[in-house]
DNA sequence: AAAAAAGGTTAAAGAAAGTGTAAAGGATTG
DNA sequence: CAATCCTTTACACTTTCTTTAACCTTTTTT
């Protein structure tokens, strides 16, 4: 089962294409503005999205672009435009595919299983945050190129913070998450490994990553400068 | 440059298409039959197929379910039949991609590339990686050009490894798709099986292929690395 | 400004995971 | 139905990772 981001703001058409996905068995979430479905993205982690061209806020334009700049997950655009130029546009500058509406469930249903068939064993689904790209599939951690190698447990704390920027983790929803396994409280596991992928990081960049919310637990540093103590 | 066959009985139709695919860089063999462009499939390897649907000697439904039968080769269908029944039939028996005549050159071009891009596959009846050449059909594994002779399940697992470089399997996984069965944890048997192919492969060469990622699994190791701790 | 609380770092002991050999147990085949 | 080959189990050994613990630093509270 895949979790699917669904970014339209006609409300019937965003419902439609909602009970289309959860009755192919995947789980959905919806997003009715652009800068609602870029949040969302940010937040969480979807395998594919589902995006209008003409929303509020934001163009699907734009948050195409927005998203493929660190990201290349399979994102189907779906438009009313049946403008060509505009097609050739949207797919060259990243859209995986291009349906225009009206559209027909069957197809959509079987282009999205299609992108999702696709992208499990292409070796390029990564995602990066400035200057780290992380893939799950070769667990494999670049920093500015080069590779670090990180032990299990610490690829698993890097890929859920990188995975949710923005997002702050608790210690036990760290430990949890990683470890899949109850977390005890007290515990300074979690800052021995927190400690060591610092370390890992710095070899290659002297940007601090892992940014410590006090008191509550850590999260992936913004990256837009001004960022506050 | 990857090397493209189109299958199109329609000559005019055929040389647009072959004229287009030169002109964004890629080696084109065209067919003008099903036979032909079957034989042409299996003789040769190729990075992706146009397929049009209406063909001589063996429709093109035919076709795609021969090819996808032992392969994952990314097929695009040309066609001119708007049927959005065989529209979703195709796409649900394995076409990658579906494009109705008359179609924009420009469209057919950038949804080439993104074929391309999302698949890393080879087509050729031998995969091989470094000093490691392995035959599917055949089931051989050769070693700087002397054959290794592995068991069923050895095969399954190099084989599975070589076809998804970089990809790490974790042990469940390699044990579920080299032995079709469930896994059940805490199994010794796939790292005795990994020790023997080791053993094998180490007959011929002194490079060592099968990478341990501790606490998941295994991968086939990168072949010019520069990774570090 | 001192005390208290939370987080950071290091090194080393202990736990967990992986390796390779050998032998037992199954399956297959002539 | 016996011989053979493959798979699995067992075990002693090696490697790597995780956790503990001690001590240090930073932040917050009083």
């Amino acid at each position: 089962m895949s979790k699917i981001l669904i970014i339209e703001d006609n409300n019937e058409i965003n419902g439609l294409l909602s009970e289309l996905i959860s009755n192919i068995g995947h789980q959905v979430v919806s997003a009715y503005s652009g800068p609602e479905g870029l949040r969302l993205f940010r937040e969480d982690s979807f395998s594919l999205i589902l995006l209008d061209l003409m929303l509020p806020g934001k163009s699907g334009e734009e948050i195409l672009v927005e998203m493929r700049s660190n990201s290349n997950i399979p994102i189907i655009v779906i438009s009313a435009k049946s403008d060509i130029d505009e097609k050739v546009k949207l797919l060259e500058s990243g859209a995986n595919d291009y349906i225009t509406k009206p559209f027909d469930t069957r197809e959509v249903a079987a282009r999205i299983e299609i992108q999702l068939r696709n992208s499990t064993y292409s070796n390029s689904a990564f995602v990066s945050y400035g200057e780290l790209k992380i893939s799950s599939i070769n667990r494999t951690v670049m920093v500015n190129d080069s590779e670090i190698v990180l032990t299990r447990h610490e690829f698993n704390i890097l890929e859920l913070l990188i995975k949710h920027p923005q997002k702050v983790y608790s210690k036990q929803e760290l430990y949890e998450q990683a470890w899949d396994e109850m977390y005890l409280g007290e515990d300074k596991t979690l800052n021995v490994h927190i400690s060591n992928i610092r370390k890992k990081i710095k070899e290659y960049t002297d940007t601090e990553y892992i940014e410590t919310v006090w008191g509550i637990g850590f999260r992936i540093k913004g990256l837009a400068v001004g960022g506050r103590r």
